[in-house]
DNA sequence: TTGTAAGCGTTATCAC
DNA sequence: GTGATAACGCTTACAA
């Protein structure tokens, strides 16, 4: 691999003089930055970006931790995060825990190895406490969650408004005439599904319905949305909407109404969350709540920066970005009636 | 941060011995190396990549260059590709082009900074030769393309068997009685949809039928699909069915049929093509072929791992996985007249 | 088994 | 405007 001694060399002048020509510092007279650039071109220098990145201490590099890549939300929002980080000359470390807390703590070592100018992190299912982040913190590298966040652990983080949605959701479901409203949530353990059924029970309660313990079930997935359907409509008071908080779970419901000639919106209303692609493409569409993903990349990348250019300033921002009702065909029963 | 200057002084002993211990070399007492790692966990120690990669030369990073990211069918391949260079102790640097040829070539530049051992890549739109990579070759760095490949340039490659997936498509169509078989294809400066379109032709050859050039057109999305299927379906002797080169325009295809009250499969019959995940929610479900994404991922970074071991070796392997179709509502016209 | 010292490729500092 | 030199943190002959 060529370096800059060769260059130096074929040019009979310093290593120092082609470093500063190649980085176009002012103190270099124009004509030997030009024939070094030409000789660097001749030879295919390519720099050494670890040698320069040792000896500066910072290489203009963020990492990211996603729980899985190959999920549209994830990728999103780190394509939002490039999009932004490139713009101000950062590179991004991009690394999946797959959902594995061993992975997510390896991850995070890698990326402190590799010693990167910050991290964005999203944490991964298994991870249920945050201590594995005070190595980053002590480290002095500036961190920004989203998502998946732990709140009080003194860092800036980018959420979804999962409460508001998940009651303007609900509170569209009651102005459309349902009364009985179901909720499918995910696993309680997280504070995403938390809020998304706190947000559900408040609009109920606010609406002076009292809340009927056996139309809350979890289901996420497909299969799991059909059977907690199927589970729901066999009681003696079968609900008459179901609230969501998976686009999955609501597909599955549907797949159960259409089975068993259920009229969607007309017998139940459906609502889903995430805007899956796929929710514009069931008969009926499914409306849904979207969350912008790649709003929430720009805008944790956004964060970072900023952290990055005042590293002394202890101010830590949250972000909570609203998720936008996306009105169809599966809950539009007043429109269906017309 | 901390060195192994810091945990030397700690211990009275030299860093040299340090580097030892913590890379667990034979040479070392059992005695030191235990106080070394207990010292270097107390301290927070993180090793520096940069530095060891810059000292050894390597540093056991494979770079991968995809055009999206945020496509299922890349991540997949990511994910693929990622577990099998996990597993051999490998880090996988993932950079994205965005289907530009300039930010394509600035991946691979910023790979080869980085010293990266071997790169994956597939090829963005915009790249229509393949001389950018001559950079990489010359350098001596392992390549192996995938998907969107450039053949006769010397490296491996692994893509799908697009001829021979898109003939056994249509064999499908005339086996379920269609003799007026259209083509939606792609980009044709593209070798994949070349491919595809020939292995059309020649089903369509083989079996003794005459190729109807007007039944032939460009259509990718949904879009574009929607408005071929208009198209041919008003010509004076329409197809009856669409061998589409996307699950997109198949999609087009059958919102046109719906919205017109073409039966599927009675009427037309549609075969798409990567098995996207929406193709089973379709009612009728989406007939198409199944790219098995990941294993590309897999066996490209094998692949590599072989040329990394073997850098004198001049083979050069070209892998091909046959898609499998994958049969569903659309297409099957026997099975609905039953 | 351990220590010394050189060097990976780059850049900042100081001198001229 | 340019050159000499040291240093970033680590690894590895070579010596002891």
């Amino acid at each position: 691999m060529v370096t800059i001694y060769e260059i130096a060399k074929e040019l009979n002048i310093s290593p120092a003089t082609v470093s500063r020509a190649l980085n176009n510092k002012p103190n270099v007279s124009k004509s030997t930055k030009k024939a070094v650039i030409s000789i660097a071109e001749k030879l295919h220098y390519v720099p050494n970006s670890l040698a320069s990145s040792l000896r500066n201490g910072r290489g203009k590099t963020i990492g990211i931790i996603v729980p899985q890549i190959n999920h549209q939300f994830f990728s999103s929002i780190i394509h939002g995060a490039e999009k932004t980080l490139i713009s101000k000359d950062y590179n991004l470390l991009i690394c999946q825990s797959n959902e594995s807390f061993v992975k997510e703590v390896q991850s995070i070592n890698s990326l402190l190895s590799s010693r990167v100018d910050g991290i964005l992190i999203s944490h991964s299912k298994e991870t249920t406490t945050p201590e594995h982040l005070t190595n980053i913190i002590k480290a002095g590298i500036p961190l920004v969650q989203f998502d998946r966040v732990f709140p009080n652990i003194g860092t800036s983080y980018v959420t979804n408004d999962n409460y508001n949605s998940s009651y303007h959701s609900v509170v569209h479901l009651l102005e459309q005439g349902y009364t009985r409203i179901a909720h499918l949530h995910g696993p309680i353990t997280s504070k995403v599904h938390q809020d998304r059924k706190k947000g559900y029970e408040q609009a109920i309660l606010n609406a002076g319905i009292e809340i009927f313990k056996d139309h809350i079930l979890e289901g996420i997935t497909e299969e799991t949305g059909y059977n907690a359907a199927k589970e729901l409509m066999s009681l003696k008071n079968p609900p008459d909407a179901f609230f969501c908080a998976s686009d999955y779970s609501a597909l599955g419901v549907l797949n159960y109404a259409l089975e068993n000639n259920l009229k969607v919106p007309k017998d139940i209303g459906i609502v889903g969350f995430a805007n899956e692609p796929f929710t514009r493409l069931t008969r009926p569409k499914i409306t849904t709540l979207d969350q912008f993903s790649e709003n929430i990349g720009i805008e944790a990348a956004t964060i970072l920066l900023n952290e990055l250019e005042d590293k002394e300033s202890t101010i830590r921002r949250t972000y909570s970005l609203v998720p936008s009702l996306t009105l169809r065909e599966s809950s539009m029963r007043l429109d269906a009636n017309k």
